[in-house]
RNA sequence: GGUAACGUGACCGAGUGGCUAGGUAGAGGUCUGCAAAACCUCCUACGGCGGUUCGAAUCCGCCCGUUACCUCCA
């Protein structure tokens, strides 16, 4: 079964075949780097992670790009609208690129316990000023866009009249754009029509980021940026580019203006993908509901809106259990059932290590999953369990279908667990198919959904030594003894299990 | 106000015109010195009101609620 993606611009999901196989371009807009990313921040990201990491698994070399905004996102479109950047800077009284390294840092290192894999191309906008440049001087040539009084704009109505279909990946008609914007705002008597969008902005003279230009000193539109890096880095047609649905207009439906504007023209990326919004409590984060939550107050505690802190991996496992398109409400509740589930699939790892490890080095005969059975009837034990194995990579293929993917993979979580409480059961499966089963499951959990361990304070030694202890207590009947060590273990988050084979740990799911 | 989307059991969330989602929580059981984990079993819903249909939670209409975009926002 072939991946199936959901294009926003065809509103339908479609096979996914890259422009130039094995090779995949993928574009994601990234961050403004002018505070801490909060905890919608990072669905995008996860979400194409995930994307990312499938594609690979399934043979794929993705050249990964998400662009680091660190200048000509505004705070609104009317002219006197500051820079994010300028405004934080200003006050702090610190260098705008001060604010920009600082926020890129923390971004990075938050995106890094998400399990977040780096992009293989981190371009930042003011890097690419000389390339933004020679973009908005394409589209002047095109005649699709004017200068006034030192800035540049994208002339809409006259790109739909030439053919142009602004509006096309939003759905939305420009009459009615104009019929809804409104006209009190600002530097709206520069444009020629309501609905055009900056491609440069002439600098006031108390403007801070500014670089010279064919049209004076201004700076770059923030729509420019992912046109002009997508181009340089995937080229003027590219696989797929990602982003919030709140981006999908303006941001989006400008970039593809500006990409067809220039003199490559193209939409940009064939697929256009958009991941939907996190809500808080059933609200809108918001800083006047007390509900607004940056990504290190999660991960610390430090926030009135939750009554403890999560970890970066249960947050992550918190939104692949929704699918990317759909909403999602974050809750203490939630959280710890997410909590509870990701810790499950990570012991799930622990029993297949014993499990395989057990097997030794003896290999038994191949099975196939998917293969039709020639003779009619039950499929073997050992059939069953591949075709459990099978089941999550095929949801995967449905428009990355992470909550059914996972769902399947605890199905076969529950199966390992039912075998290894039943030897008999186990020796029928039999150790090939069982090793290809949890290299499956080994393979989705860490590699394709990117879940890993979260470091802990206890090693794997000293564990061992301390159920040395225990061992020798229980054997002793020394259980004074045997109740103070779970007990001390327990605070680590550590329990015990006593099975019939011997002594174990896992952890706590409390 | 305009335009979209969503509304599922205690909680989070899949999915579908007739067939078990899954996780968490809860109940009973197996195992166990007691537990925990694991396993087995149970609880099993689709905002409201109409309509289409042999049959709708799934399609249509209206209402209510939430969210998003229209204006910076993932």
């Amino acid at each position: 079964m072939p991946l199936t993606l959901y294009n926003t611009l065809t509103r339908q999901k479609e096979t996914f075949e890259p422009l130039h196989p094995p090779q995949v371009g993928l574009y994601l807009c990234g961050p403004t780097v002018y505070n801490d990313a909060h905890l919608g921040n990072a669905r995008g990201p996860i979400v194409f992670d995930v994307l990312t990491r499938y594609l690979r698994h399934l043979g794929y070399q993705v050249r990964y790009v998400r662009n680091i905004t660190d200048v000509g996102h505004l705070e609104s479109d009317a002219d006197t609208g500051e820079d994010k950047l300028e405004k934080a800077a200003k006050a702090k009284k610190l260098e705008p690129m001060q604010v920009a390294q600082h926020y890129t840092n923390s971004y990075r290192q938050a995106m890094a316990s998400l399990g977040c894999l780096p992009p293989d191309i981190e371009p930042q906008a003011s890097g690419h000023i000389t390339e933004q440049i020679a973009l908005t001087a394409e589209i002047l040539e095109r005649g699709l866009a004017y200068e006034a009084n030192g800035s540049v704009y994208f002339d809409v109505p006259k790109y739909n009249a030439e053919g142009g279909q602004y509006g096309r990946l939003s759905g939305r008609v420009v009459e009615e754009l104009l019929a809804g914007t409104r006209t009190e705002l600002a530097g709206q008597e520069e444009k020629r029509s309501p609905a055009d969008f900056a491609l440069w902005k002439k600098a006031s003279p108390q403007h801070i980021m500014r670089w010279p230009s064919p049209w004076g000193e201004g700076f770059p539109g923030w729509h420019l940026e992912c046109s002009a890096m997508s181009r340089k880095y995937l080229g003027a047609e590219f696989d797929i580019h990602g982003g919030g649905l709140d981006l999908m207009f303006p941001h989006h439906e400008c970039e593809i203006a500006q990409n067809e504007g220039s003199h490559t023209p193209s939409p940009g990326a064939r697929f256009w993908l958009h991941n939907n919004m996190l809500t808080v409590n059933g609200a809108k984060m918001s800083k006047s509901l007390g509900n607004f939550i940056t990504l290190p107050q999660m991960f610390s505690g430090q926030t009135s809106a939750l009554s403890q802190s999560y970890s970066p991996m249960t947050l992550r496992f918190f939104f692949l259990q929704a699918h990317y398109r759909s909403p999602i409400d974050l809750s203490d509740d939630a959280l710890q059932a997410a909590r509870k589930g990701y810790r499950k699939l990570l012991n799930g790892l622990r029993l297949l290590d014993k499990l395989t490890g057990d097997l030794g080095e003896v290999s038994g005969e191949e099975v196939k999953a998917e293969e039709t059975p020639a003779k009619p009837g039950p499929p073997s034990p050992a059939q069953q369990l591949l075709n459990l194995a099978a089941k999550p990579f095929a949801f995967l293929d449905d428009d990355l279908n992470t909550p059914r993917a996972v769902a399947a993979v605890f199905d076969l979580l529950k199966r390992f667990n039912t075998l290894a409480t039943n030897p008999a059961a186990l020796a029928e499966v039999g150790p090939a198919a069982l090793r290809e089963a949890a290299a499956a499951y080994r393979t989705l959990v860490q590699d394709v959904l990117g879940l890993r361990d979260e470091p802990r304070a206890n090693t794997e030694d000293l564990l061992g030594l301390t159920l040395g202890f225990y061992q020798e207590a229980k054997e002793a009947k020394a259980y004074d003894k045997v109740d103070q060590i779970r007990a001390a273990l327990k605070s680590q988050g550590i329990v015990i299990k006593d099975t019939k084979t011997g002594v174990e740990w896992a952890y706590s799911e409390e």
